[in-house]
DNA sequence: CTCGTGACGGGGG
DNA sequence: TCCCCCGCCACGA
């Protein structure tokens, strides 16, 4: 089957799929990723058709920690809910705990700020 | 070809 | 602390 090549969009999906139910994943850190050419509002601006590609669009929100749909064809609140049927607390403002349901692929969990403060110092 | 937009993010006031 | 502005890059007119 000939699949088209791996288009800008489908690398962001790939990601969002791999996203477990349950667990979140901001654009910014998408965009981290895929490094490249990619952003925050270029992950964003591809998610338009991720309902088409069968990718779970639900579990990808903004950094502050809930949904940016307001503009979109989608309900506000269609996001957060479908995120609630996952087992993600939403505050009353409509934020989720990063720190708590943000996930990591594999060989890209978050490292440990405190070695910066070991190295630098004299040098330079 | 150029201009403007947008499911974002971070810094400054 | 929240709000506003700028930068980022793909895509359509």
């Amino acid at each position: 089957m000939n699949r088209d090549h791996p288009s800008y969009r489908h690398k962001v999906y790939e990601i969002v799929r791999q996203i477990p139910s349950g667990r979140v994943m901001t654009y910014g850190q998408i965009a981290e990723i895929l490094g490249e050419g990619y952003t925050a509002r270029t992950v964003g601006y591809v998610m338009h058709a991720a309902g088409d590609e069968n990718v779970p669009w639900q579990r990808v929100i903004n950094a502050k920690g809930g949904s940016s749909t307001g503009k979109v064809t989608v309900p506000v609140n269609l996001q957060q809910r479908l995120l609630e049927e996952e087992g993600v607390k939403f505050s009353e403002k409509g934020f989720c705990d990063l720190e708590r349901y943000r996930w990591y692929p594999e060989g890209f969990e978050a490292a440990d700020d405190d070695e910066t403060a070991t190295l630098f110092g004299d040098a330079d």
